[in-house]
DNA sequence: GTAACTGCAAACGCTTTGCACTCCC
DNA sequence: GGGAGTGCAAAGCGTTTGCAGTTAC
């Protein structure tokens, strides 16, 4: 989780070349304000009352734009649409297989034993994934 | 990796309640003998040779199938088709950025260790994903 | 002024579905 | 014999693309 403010995001967009657009601005605010790992069309559904002729279309470019700029991870799953998570750092996605809600997750121990984990492997990665899966409490609590 | 030979899937389809055929024991054999997680398409396209009838469609039913069953694991991923994972178990997808390729790995403390990492939840994991991205030799190798 | 961006709609690719025919048991 | 499975083709759905009009700078 990255908290950026408007001038920081404005200035992101610039150094990258990019042109900064109301739409930029307001998906790159939303996503970075949010836990849960939306998708584009819940990032368009929410972006529609402030911005009521905002595109999915444009939406997606910009979430492909802000994944070049290194701010976002796309998460694929099998069933459902991409979900893009604000976090690109080492962290675990606590996934509910019931509900499909996501939030990170980063112990305190967790750069050390992952470290422990990857000093076998004689590479450098790129980035790394880690989901959990599970039963959230709120699902767990439903019939 | 689990090793079965054709019995042991023979009696696996039918305990769950499914009938055995040829495409059945085709792709179940195929996606067990695997390392590299093929996707659907590759499976189709391998299997045409000795089956020269069978249909994706008939593909991607067997894989659900096989995972209901629980003997695969689906892996999504952005910008490309599911691949399909012949372990459950806990494991480690080195997934290159270049090329798609992915093969498992397993160091031997990885439990002990991942066992650290979820001991500060309180809840009981269904399964987990661990990806790690990085650059294969292959590609390193290339121009 | 101009290159980049937006919104729209059409295209795309992977996956799923429906259905008549076939096969396992 | 009957219900389950196959193959085919069509439909579905999330995502991408092309383009004319618009906007940032």
């Amino acid at each position: 989780m990255i908290y950026l403010d408007d001038q920081e995001l404005i200035d992101l967009f610039r150094e990258n070349g990019f042109k900064v657009t109301a739409q930029r601005l307001a998906v790159g605010r939303y996503i970075l304000s949010r836990e849960d790992h939306p998708s584009a069309e819940q990032i368009h559904n929410a972006l529609t009352k402030e911005y009521p002729t905002i595109s999915l279309g444009t939406i997606y470019k910009t979430l492909h734009l802000l994944k070049d700029i290194g701010l976002i991870q796309e998460l694929g799953f099998t069933g459902s649409s991409i979900r893009y998570d604000p976090d690109t750092e080492l962290h675990i996605n606590m996934v509910c297989t019931k509900c499909g809600q996501i939030h990170d997750y980063k112990p305190n121990n967790l750069k050390e034993l992952w470290e422990k984990i990857l000093s076998q492997i004689n590479i450098e990665p790129e980035g790394q994934r880690i989901d959990v899966y599970y039963e959230c409490i709120d699902c767990k609590n439903k019939p």
